[in-house]
Order: C-alpha cells, then sequence, then structure tokens
DNA sequence: GGTATTTGACCAGT
DNA sequence: ACTGGTCAAATACC
C-alpha cells in the first residue's frame, strides 16, 4: 500500500512531465511554419494548465480541482481502472457491475447564458447515445446518463452524465467516466475537428482555439470531451427558474422540448450545427436548440471548471491513464492533436 | 423498418 | 434501506 504522499508526487511528478512534453511540442510546432498559430496557443494554454495544476497540487487549497471526488486511490497502486474496464468487456458488459466504481471520472461545467444562446462544453466529437435519465436526490434537475455510441461495437465504456447545477440552471455539470477505447479517441484532433462537417455552421464553432484549451486542459488523454452543445432558449428571465429540465438526448427532445426549459438541446439542430466524428458515419450530435435561440456564435460559453478525478490513482486531469504511468503516449497526443 | 430515446425496474454500493 | 447507475421493453422519430 502506498500513501497518498507517494500519490500525490506522482501526480506531481506526471503533470510536470506532461507539461515538459507540452512545450516539447510547442517548440517543434515553433519551428513547423506550417503549424497554425491556433494550436500553437492551444500549447501554451496547456502548459500553463498543467503548471496551475501542478502548483494546485502543492497547495492543496489551490482552487483549480473542484472535484467530483469519488472512491479512494487504489489502494494496490496500480492504475487499474483502464484493465478493469477491459475485464469487463471481456467478460461480458451486461453481466459487469452496474457501478463502476473504479472508474475514472472529472467534471466538467458549462456555463449557458440565457438569453444569449449558448453553448456547452462542446463537442468533443464523440458520439453518445443516452441510456437513462434520473432524478437525483438533492437536485434540482434530472441527471441524464450517457454512453458512447461505439460501446456495442467497439466497447468503449466511456460514459457522461449531464446535469444543470442546482444553485446556477445556467451552468451545466458534466462528469465524464471512463476513457473513450473506440476510434472515435483516435479520430480526434482538436486542431482540425470538424472535418467531416458538411455545411459549415455558423451556429456554433466547435473548436475554437480557446476551446481547445478548454479540452486539452481537461483531458489531455484525449478522449473525452464530450460534445454537447447546450443552447440556451429565449425566454423571459422570469423563466429561468425553470421548470422541467430535460437533456438532451439527442434528438427525441424534440416533443418535449417545448415544455422544457431554459436549456433546449435538441438534435434537430444537428442539422444546423453539428460536430461529429464519424468515422462510422454515427450521428452528430448536438445539443441545443435553434429554434429562438440565439446560436453559438454569440453565445457564451464558458467552461467554468473542470476537474478530474480519478477514482484509483490519478486525481488531476490528463494523467488518467496514459499518463499514470509516467509515459507519454504519442497517441495521446495525437488524440490532442498535438502531434500530427 | 431501423435506430435512438424514454422510463420503470433492477442491481450494487454505502 | 436508500441512492445512483444501468438495463431493457416500449415508444417515438426519421
Amino acid at each position: 500500500m502506498e500513501n497518498m504522499g507517494d500519490w500525490e508526487q506522482k501526480d506531481l511528478v506526471n503533470e510536470l512531465m506532461l507539461g515538459r512534453e507540452l512545450a516539447r511540442q510547442l517548440q517543434i510546432h515553433l519551428n513547423v511554419p506550417s503549424s497554425s498559430p491556433e494550436t500553437r496557443e492551444t500549447l501554451v494554454h496547456e502548459i500553463q494548465a498543467s503548471y496551475e495544476k501542478a502548483l494546485s497540487m502543492l497547495n492543496p487549497t489551490g482552487s483549480i480541482a473542484i472535484g467530483v471526488s469519488e472512491s479512494p486511490p487504489s489502494l494496490s497502486g496500480s492504475p487499474r481502472t483502464e484493465d478493469s474496464e477491459r475485464e469487463l468487456k471481456d467478460h461480458d458488459l451486461r453481466h459487469a457491475s452496474r457501478k463502476r466504481k473504479g472508474m475514472p471520472r472529472w467534471t466538467r461545467q458549462v456555463r449557458v447564458s440565457p438569453g444569449i444562446g449558448l453553448e456547452g462544453p462542446l463537442d468533443d466529437g464523440f458520439s453518445w447515445r443516452k441510456y437513462g435519465q434520473k432524478d437525483i436526490l438533492g437536485a434540482k434537475y434530472p441527471r441524464g446518463y450517457y454512453r458512447c455510441t461505439e460501446r456495442i461495437v467497439q466497447g468503449c465504456l466511456a460514459t457522461k452524465q449531464v446535469q444543470l447545477s442546482n444553485e446556477d440552471p445556467t451552468i451545466f455539470q458534466i462528469t465524464y467516466r471512463g476513457r473513450h477505447t473506440c476510434t472515435q479517441a483516435h479520430m480526434l484532433s482538436p486542431s482540425k475537428p470538424l472535418q467531416n462537417q458538411g455545411p459549415t455552421n455558423t451556429v456554433m464553432e466547435p473548436q475554437k482555439p480557446q476551446e481547445n484549451l478548454q479540452q486539452q486542459s481537461q483531458d489531455l488523454s484525449s478522449d473525452f470531451l464530450s460534445g454537447l452543445k447546450v443552447i440556451t432558449e429565449v425566454l423571459d428571465s422570469s423563466q429561468q427558474s425553470v421548470p422541467p429540465f430535460y437533456f438532451p438526448s439527442a434528438a427525441s427532445v424534440k416533443a418535449d422540448n417545448e415544455a422544457f426549459s431554459p436549456y433546449v438541446v435538441d438534435k434537430s439542430f444537428i442539422e444546423n450545427s453539428h460536430f461529429s466524428l464519424s468515422s462510422s458515419g454515427m450521428h452528430h450530435y448536438s445539443f441545443g436548440g435553434n429554434r429562438n435561440f440565439q446560436t453559438s456564435a454569440e453565445a457564451e460559453l464558458t467552461d467554468i471548471i473542470c476537474a478530474a478525478t480519478s477514482t484509483t490513482d490519478s486525481p488531476t486531469i490528463g494523467l488518467d491513464f496514459p499518463f499514470a504511468n509516467v509515459e507519454f503516449d504519442p497517441n495521446t497526443f495525437d488524440n490532442s492533436g498535438f502531434l500530427s
């Protein structure tokens, strides 16, 4: 058994190494004329984020991590989450524990500004399928459960939960769990996110440099940003306290949407603004509606916080698997668009 | 008809 | 026993 100190130190080292690697990448990009300014900027921000994380580790009172703290780190000392997932997958997804206790998870909060239209956390480029919604004790709004659409085909166990903040309905709390093991993860590249996008939609620009930033800072490991687009419906402020809230599940929402409130997420938009990956030609999802809402370009999307929490050993974002062992996996960076 | 979502029930962890 | 997470049948949508 290892003591906490060891874990912290390990995470700190990982974070610092990550920063070093990012700096290295930046250097490479600086020497490559074809490298886009956005990429460089992203790297810079990533480096900063990495240092901030490292500092926050040294200073527990730091405000970076908000955690969704979950179960304590694995006592075995080895990052077994991924292995556990694979085991489950290998055995039988259906019979696997319904509560994936050992899954790493991190939360991201996204603010949507009513009246402006908004958007959310963007596209992570992953396709998600809603498999449940539940009222949570103490929460005003239900929580929506989404899983990677590649789950069945590729056994990808990544899932995410979306819920409106109790205190501030303008904030979406998105919790990612598990790592993407599907091909989507390998195809994503923040630097060129919308490759498959057909018509350009001005509605939302899924990948602004800043967003890349956010993404990378949250999950360097790539996979996760999840893609939601949240659109704020234009309603009167009086309605902000809002009634029923539903999550965007991709599509269906339409009918009910009308009924709900300030935030509508609706698949119908997809047509206007979509993101998606499509290696497999799956669906494009986006949350948000497009009816009376204003869209994203002006939307004030604020990624307020992102925190990563690993149930097992790495409490920091981006250190989740690949970095947990203090090894950089080129693919990881590749996924993040750091490498060509 | 195929695919995605909804929703009540079931199961596991605390 | 309670709560959160997932399953799966029913339903809706394209």
